[in-house]
DNA sequence: ATTATTGTATTAACACAATAATACAAAGCG
DNA sequence: CGCTTTGTATTATTGTGTTAATACAATAAT
C-alpha cells in the first residue's frame, strides 16, 4: 500500500479522518500508540502537510487523538475509545444504509434480502 | 415538507441529483413526467437557480432528464430508466455498506447481524 | 546549549461550490 | 405579434478546500 487513494468528490481531510477512525476502530492503533508525524503522513498520503494537520486536529477535537508539541501525536489513552468508535461507526453505517434503502421504497425484508444478495455476489465471483 | 435540508459537508448540486434519482427510482416521477422549473425548484429548495441548473444539467448528461428550451424539463421517456436507476442505487448502497463494514473488520455474518439489530431498533422504539 | 524533530500558525495563491444579478434563446399563449 | 415562461450563458463575488512556503514553539536527543 504505497499511497492512499482519495475520492475527489469529498474533502481529503475528511477522508483522512475516516481512515484513522477505521484503523483505530479495527484496533490497528491501540490506546497510547504513536501516530506518524504530520510531515511523514503527508508524504505517505501524497498530500499537503496542512491537510493532514487539519484532519488530525479534528480527530483531537473528538477526543480520539492527543498531541504533544515537539514530541508527537498519540491515540487517546482510553481503553474504551476503540469500542465506542467501533460501535458508533457500525451504527452510523447501518443507519445510513437503512436510510438510503428506505428512501428507495424498500421495506425491512427487502433490505435484508438485497444485502444478502450483494454479500453472496461479493463472495462468489470476485474472490480476491 | 417545506424546504429541503442539505448536508453542509457535501455539494448541494450533488444532493439535488441524489434526490431526483431517488424520486425517479421510487416511481414518483414516471417517464415523461414534467419536472418543476429551475426557478421554482430553486425557491422550493431555498438555493440559487444556478445550483439547481447545475444539478439538473448533470442528470441530463446521465440520460435521466431531457430539457426543452422555453418549454420545460422532463423525465426521459424510457420505461427502463426507473428500473435501471433503482437497481443501480440498491447495488451501490449495498456495496458501500458492505465496504464500510468490512473495513471495520466485520465478516459477512456480523454484517447481517448488525443490520438486523439496527433494523429492529428502528422498528421498535422510534416508530414515527 | 545545540540540533533535529514535531506540532502549530500564518500568509498567499488557486480551484471549485454557491450566490447574485443579468442577459439571451426558444417555446407556449392570448 | 407581444408577453410570459422556461432553459441557458455570463460575469462578479464570497467561502472553503488544497497546496505552498515559511516561521515559531516545544520536546527529545546529543
Amino acid at each position: 500500500m504505497n499511497k492512499w487513494i482519495f475520492d475527489p468528490d469529498k474533502p481529503i481531510f475528511r477522508q483522512i479522518c475516516e481512515k484513522f477512525r477505521d484503523e483505530i476502530a479495527r484496533g490497528n492503533f491501540p490506546p497510547g500508540a504513536k501516530v506518524p508525524s504530520v510531515r511523514d503522513l503527508a508524504v505517505f498520503a501524497g498530500v499537503n502537510p496542512n491537510t493532514v494537520q487539519r484532519a488530525l486536529s479534528d480527530l483531537e477535537d473528538e477526543g480520539i487523538l492527543v498531541s504533544r508539541r515537539g514530541d508527537g501525536r498519540y491515540v487517546a489513552d482510553d481503553a474504551t475509545v476503540r469500542d465506542k468508535l467501533l460501535a458508533a461507526r457500525i451504527r452510523s453505517a447501518c443507519d445510513d444504509f437503512i436510510g438510503a434503502m428506505r428512501v428507495l421504497g424498500l421495506d425491512d425484508r427487502e433490505i435484508e434480502r438485497s444485502l444478502g444478495e450483494a454479500l453472496r455476489e461479493k463472495s462468489d465471483g470476485k474472490e480476491g
